[in-house]
DNA sequence: TCGGTATGCTGACTCTCACAACAAACCCGA
DNA sequence: TCGGGTTTGTTGTGAGAGTCAGCATACCGA
């Protein structure tokens, strides 16, 4: 009687389950390394040569990485020839937002090949969503060369999204309650799916490949004109929280006088940072993320200013409450309060500083996301790269052409 | 040339290393059970009926578990043996505080054997603690039997415990800064010894035997003198943050137009949930944790109840916002604000949903922490088994008796 | 008493990695 | 130009770990 294994239980690990283990280990280290000697990957691994050798002889063989010719180097011995991805295998990512889809294809390794936003008079709904989708794959599908393979597909929803469902339980700003999407696209497109929340993929993206490269503890903040979003990596996890629900790092109380937010409470981060309140000031609707920095440079007036003063001390507050409870090694702000970093860093320093119990706040650094708009396109299409890096040589991919199952 | 392994790299599986990670497995999931048949070790880890039986063999050769004989069931087929942690492997646990030092003796299988509170009439200093634990430590040697073997010592701080240096970075309430407990300790015992923060190790015991069992999502709040402290287990693992620095709970803004913080803010949930302002509206000082809820519920002053209905908002909106960071299954409430949950639950569990954002809020429950005074001795004790949980069979132990080593 | 069922135990088999020995490819100095 | 020193790739052997099948054991129920 073989009932199906209880909840959160951990199983026992076989002996192939090493052999798996070790080939994402090393597809892991050359996916997030560009490219690594496999004599890196020995002593990187601490597995013996000949066991490296056979395992990138593996990867190879299924299509993952490719070998090249070892690279000039000064140093004596035999040289070591280099393994980087196969950049043939790549992820699809969707990502709907108030202003449209954008749709991109990332390599493994990290590279967005393709990006392209489709904008839409309305907030897409989820069909809009599902059939710009379609479009761009068979964009994709008659511009790549034949060899191009994909693994999945990922998703980035401004909302919450239900993991254990797959459904995005509610997005505000698309105006979406309860969309089972993952099946909707899954079924346009027949390709494997997976959905999380926009800014949860972005920490993914940002400690991966950006400003939190190398550190296992990051915050990170996204202000769009969806809100104000957070995703923390804490000891090298994400925190996700039961379903998925967590790091709703816009609703943290910052002052119980403040404005009335919609999630129930008044003065939230999201309601007191915000850019519908810079538009406001500034006295030009709907500046882009793209061109606040312009606006902020440009000397400001001093209502601006004012508000730019009041929005960073909040964020600030925010900051050091946020600090407190992760202690992170470093707090990454993107979108409008990215911007808002640049034109106020040391007043936000400062009082992130000043606010933060004894030794935490010393070494957190504050940094502007490194990524940009690549963010969020690297980070869907890192978890539609997850079950392919978690198991390397088992998890099929997808010939772009046909769309069929190709061994491997 | 073999470097030592940098930072945080994963390393490579060997094959002996699935050995050691299913007799980790089986010895965790006896440890945390209490029992269990070999059968169910066999459904539960998925492993072959010869593999667990092999692995139980050399746990119970280890002297770390034993095998009992079947107990009756109602059921057909032959009766599977019964294996439990073998109690006579304990951990000791060590703990500071503003009143004096409690020191503890919890076996594997997380029962507490003995627990001893040493009183001071001033916080103990690093040299008391010491001492104390000394001679905790000879009158165990005294009493317990000869074949008692010492896993290690924990150490629980109520202040910031460093993880790298093994150093209390500051402990405000004892007045400590930049104490090498550790070195200290070890060097007084001659066992191994670990620290961390006691709310973090709180949360531990709890989601592991107490309220929390069962999920990975935990959020824990205690209120004691020595302020408001906090642990977290998101995902099933614990958030620590840079050097163990994090989950300092009480540090999250609530209100700044509130009172000052020792921290360098205003408005706190430390400063606004706060045992010393029950005291001072209840006209009597140093009403211990235990009293409180007699306290509350021998009918309170009209200015006491307004005070805990203050307190109890207060302590909702921090809920609040830890629910939309955590998005946690749980929340459990110890030490003065577990009593406060008893006295107002309704109104805290009101407000926490009335302030929560979307589906986040919907399926949380607040519970009052189950283990109470227990919680940190089994806490500190789960710390210092740890190395023995993950690697059984290689760890050394102690004898209770002469403290040397002994082989396994 | 006997069939059904679940579990413990044993030995053969497979998978995986380590290791040693050898070959290959580079640097450097004579 | 050659040979020693060094580092790495390659190959075959060996040891450790889990699986699996078959048999023995122990319980239930008729």
């Amino acid at each position: 009687m073989r009932d199906e294994l209880s909840d959160r239980t951990v199983r026992g690990s076989r002996n192939e389950e090493t052999r798996q283990r070790n080939l994402s280990l090393l597809l892991n280290a050359v996916h997030a390394s560009g490219q690594l000697t496999r004599s890196e990957l020995t002593h990187h691994s601490g597995l013996n040569r000949s066991t490296v050798g056979a395992l990138v002889g593996d990867l190879v063989d299924a299509g993952l990485v490719v070998e090249a010719e070892p690279q000039a180097t000064r140093q004596a011995g035999r040289p070591s020839p280099v393994v980087r991805p196969n950049a043939d295998v790549v992820s699809v990512s969707v990502n709907p937002d108030v202003s449209g889809v954008v749709c991109a294809v990332v390599g493994l390794g990290g590279a967005v090949l393709l990006r392209e936003a489709v904008l839409t008079p309305q907030p897409p709904t989820p069909e809009d969503t599902a059939l710009i989708a379609r479009d761009f794959l068979s964009k994709v599908a008659s511009e790549s060369s034949a060899t191009t393979r994909i693994a999945g597909v990922g998703i980035a929803i401004p909302g919450v999204v239900d993991e254990q469902t797959d459904t995005v339980r509610v997005a505000p700003h698309l105006n979406w309650v309860d969309v089972p999407l993952v099946s909707l696209i899954e079924e346009a497109l027949a390709l494997p799916v997976r959905m999380a929340n926009d800014a949860t993929l972005g920490v993914m993206a940002e400690s991966m490949f950006g400003a939190g490269a190398g550190s296992g503890d990051v915050v990170y903040l996204n202000g769009s004109t969806s809100g104000l979003g957070g995703g923390v990596v804490s000891g090298g996890h994400i925190v996700k929280g039961v379903r998925g629900f967590g790091a709703e790092l816009g609703h943290i109380l910052i002052d119980p006088c403040g404005t009335v937010c919609g999630c129930g409470r008044t003065g939230c981060l999201e309601t007191e940072v915000n850019i519908q309140r810079v538009w406001e000031v500034a006295g030009q609707g709907n500046v882009s993320i793209d061109e606040l920095d312009r606006l902020y440079a440009d000397r400001p007036t001093a209502a601006l200013g004012a508000e730019l003063d009041r929005q960073a001390d909040a964020l600030a507050a925010g900051i050091a409450s946020l600090i407190s409870v992760f202690a992170p090694a470093r707090v990454i702000l993107g979108g409008h309060v990215g911007a808002l970093l640049d034109a106020r860093g040391d007043r936000i320093r400062d009082a992130v500083l000043a606010q933060s119990f004894a030794p935490l706040g010393d070494e957190v650094s504050l940094v502007r996301n490194a990524l940009r708009e690549r963010m969020v396109p690297i980070g869907a299409a890192e978890l539609a790269f997850g079950p392919l890096l978690a198991d390397p040589v088992n998890t099929p991919l997808f010939a772009v052409g046909s769309l069929n199952s190709v061994a491997n």
